[in-house]
DNA sequence: TGCCATTTCCCACAATGTGGGAAGTTCCTG
DNA sequence: CAGGAACTTCCCACATTGTGGGAAATGGCA
């Protein structure tokens, strides 16, 4: 459908300005636009709350109204609409179901996947919860717990779910220790025979595990053994690019 | 300045659906403009990711490129942001300083302050840190910090101020358990000779203290006993008003 | 003080957004 | 399964609205 041109180039403007905040002038340069057309989406802007002057009185930020307005969504919500666009392109990338899930006490619960357009696939796991540690999307949330809650979790009886399933808490604690080195991590049929999955921790504005991003696929075609390594960073690398837009540095 | 019109009614748009999805028709009702007018304002917010279409398929809601938006201002700042509204329309209300702050360690930091009209007024205590347990500023941190947080702040030899400083553990867990009923607290010359202050608690989407807010002036006039519950609730008020601004809910 | 960079203001022009209405779609209900 | 209500999408003529060139004003810096 047709769009307004006035309403696209306000949101050019707030997302270079979300970017870097700078005045009329530079931005009129950086978006190719003329000043006075600039300046005067920026008033419209500045009197809807969605920008405003930084203290320096030269150049705009983000404003008040676009905070209170994210702000609106729940977390789950947020980590959900920020993701989404990204698990289409992974879907592209790896040609395999891929999702996300958040963590829930001492699982961690399925809220969204993208499948692929294989008719062999695995099937949609959104509202499953599991625990921790038969998946690999548990273990690299665990793996950014603190130390002590790792503790409570593995003082536990911990389920086995398949004759793969690892639930002795000192190998478990190596491979944590894995995770946070590599960023991704590999588990192969620990949950249920036939799937294998990767996934990579999504972090948040406050540095904290949001959730993770996950891909699985048949175990007979998935990881193909010379993609392996490649599907992995990319789990990874898409993973890292949504903890950036839900606000994560460094 | 002049104001562009089909911004004004998309970010309008966007309000809306940040209070409550909806589908065309009915924003259409509540903001009383066209079908057609509010479909193409939407379609082109959705092809900008600023609103997103609801899984049931029919009606939007925020999108991801708000959320992303909103992360890029570090969250001192959308404290800042989001409070600064409030802050003025509440120095109206009180007709003394009103100022923000955040916890920093063991000390609230002052990030902001609005002054009121009077030709004598407090200074402003922007860039100014100072231990909790003498400003209200801190003692509404400290009121919801998690006990052994308390614990550990007590566990320290407490300075004292002014002659009115209360630094006995006992009596400041009094103070915070009061605070905690009332929601907001006054203190008197505590910190400094000739300053009360008021202060109640904001709180993010998370649901934790992110800063307190506060007015403070001159104890010769302030608070003037008539009103003094009612500036209290004001203050109260504000705050939550700002809380929920924040995303905080309940 | 004078220069350069930036912001604000003004105005004629027509491109752009507008909104009425019709057609298409979906979802109940009898 | 037909009929209808409610919603969304599409189309198009109109003129309101946004546009952008340029001039005036402001501010910062040497």
């Amino acid at each position: 459908m047709q769009s307004v041109q006035s309403i696209d180039r306000a949101f050019q403007l707030l997302g270079e300005v979300a970017d870097n905040p700078a005045g009329i002038s530079e931005l009129s340069r950086r978006l190719d636009l003329p000043t006075s057309t600039v300046a005067r989406l920026l008033s419209t802007l500045e009197g809807l709350g969605a920008v405003e002057r930084l203290d320096s009185g030269t150049g705009y930020r983000i404003g008040p109204s676009v905070v209170t307005m994210a702000a609106s969504i729940d977390p789950t919500q947020s980590l959900l609409a920020v993701a989404q666009p990204y698990l289409v392109e992974l879907v592209e990338m790896v040609a395999e179901a891929v999702g996300v899930s958040i963590p829930a006490g001492y699982d961690v619960h399925y809220i969204s996947q993208v499948d692929c357009a294989n008719p062999v696939q695995v099937r949609d796991w959104t509202g499953v919860s599991l625990p921790m540690h038969v998946v690999p999307s548990g273990m690299v949330v665990l793996a950014y717990w603190p130390d002590e809650a790792v503790d409570r979790y593995l003082d536990r009886k911990l389920d086995r779910y398949t004759a793969r399933s690892v639930i002795r808490p000192a190998l478990i604690r190596e491979r944590l220790q894995q995770v946070r080195d590599d960023g991704v991590v590999w588990m192969e049929e620990e949950f249920s025979e036939g799937i294998n999955s990767v996934a990579a921790p999504l972090f948040n504005a406050a540095g904290v595990v949001a959730g993770a991003l996950h891909s699985h696929g048949p175990s007979y075609r998935f990881p193909d053994d010379t993609l392996r390594d490649i599907v992995a960073e990319q789990v990874r690398s898409s993973a890292a690019t949504i903890s950036v837009a839900l606000g994560h540095t460094g």
